[in-house]
DNA sequence: AAGCACATGTAAGAGGTTACATGATTTG
DNA sequence: CAAATCATGTAACCTCTTACATGTGCTT
């Protein structure tokens, strides 16, 4: 429901600092979820005034001292009643779609530019996903004989990346199908 | 960029009062982009405003008289740069994929229904979709013989549509995939 | 008589972005 | 010596959600 439970969450996964927790929000966690530093750094004063998270300060050679976050019991007990709450299914929020419905009353031509560089951009985001799935799951590394039990968290993280990677190439292909479409409004006209 | 230029899009494809408007956006333009009623009127002000809109009173009988809002020159004129200004690709935010990870520190099975709730709703707008494809493109009534050019506006819309419709089934089928790894989770443990 | 669809708004507060601000250490 | 990375924050502003508020007319 709101950025608390992403940051509890990733704590829970490992404890960090506020620069940390911003970092993995650009990766990681942020693959469904961002947040701004500024942000991130609000919420960790509240979450800490209101005993969900506790704080270590750590003296660093070399680097500015942080301050590590953990969970606390409260903030566990919160990501739990979340957890047993329903959440809406979300809806899309999609500039693009916006755009591609506003260029009928524009050149359609002009669009094809943007198109091409969300490509790109998701061409690129479906690299890093599938590098990730084979560094952490997949690869020879991590598929190490199968000695203890099955280990929920890692399963539960690559059901989640599973599920960036099919976004990822279903976006693909509804671009493809997107600029075939204005190539094909274009020229004749 | 903004819920401004989906309004303006919605209203060039047709005009409309404020209450017409969240209607629409709760249906066709609001697969892609939602906003509620109380947003829209605050927007419509501003944007009246800013003379990017025109209103016009129309008396109604038999209910309440209603504004009128069609787009003005400054408004085109603003759609027009917003769709020449390249935006950010989207990054999704996905409440779902938060409690999945967070579901490693809590009882897995406890998100079964949650998650069938969701394949429920996703099942739901696909089949609407789907209807409304049927019913305004791929149609008889919709398939009238080719007499005038193509309509760039109903191929824009349609596009869009087959977005939102890809959308939908990959959800689902990931949703398949995050039931199959609870249940395997689940039982034994 | 109750409830729904139509129709438009205000107010408070939560959530989020952008800009500004500082300062150390490491790398090129 | 400049730039990047690590590290933490404040302030102003915009956006969005939630709750409240009002009133008509049609349908059951």
């Amino acid at each position: 429901m709101a950025i608390e439970h992403a940051i509890l969450v990733s704590l829970l996964e490992q404890p960090g600092s506020g620069y940390e927790l911003a970092r993995r929000f650009e990766r990681s966690i942020g693959y469904f979820w961002t947040a701004s530093h500024q942000q991130i750094y609000r919420v960790l004063k509240r979450m800490e005034h209101d005993g969900w998270v506790d704080v270590r300060d750590v003296p660093q050679h070399g680097r500015p001292d942080k301050k590590e976050y953990s969970v606390a019991d409260l903030g566990r007990a919160a990501l739990s009643s979340w957890l047993h709450e329903p959440v809406e299914p979300e809806s899309l929020r999609h500039d693009l779609a916006v755009k591609i419905r506003g260029a009928a009353f524009d050149d359609p031509a002009t669009l094809i530019g943007e198109v091409e560089r969300h490509r790109k951009a998701h061409t690129e985001r479906l690299a890093r996903y599938l590098a990730g799935e084979e560094r952490d799951f997949t690869g020879a590394e991590a598929r190490r004989p199968a000695d203890g039990p099955p280990d929920a968290g890692r399963e539960l993280q690559h059901v989640v990346l599973r599920g960036g990677i099919a976004y990822e190439r279903m976006t693909l292909a509804w671009l493809d199908d997107v600029l075939a479409t204005l190539h094909r409004l274009g020229p004749e006209r």
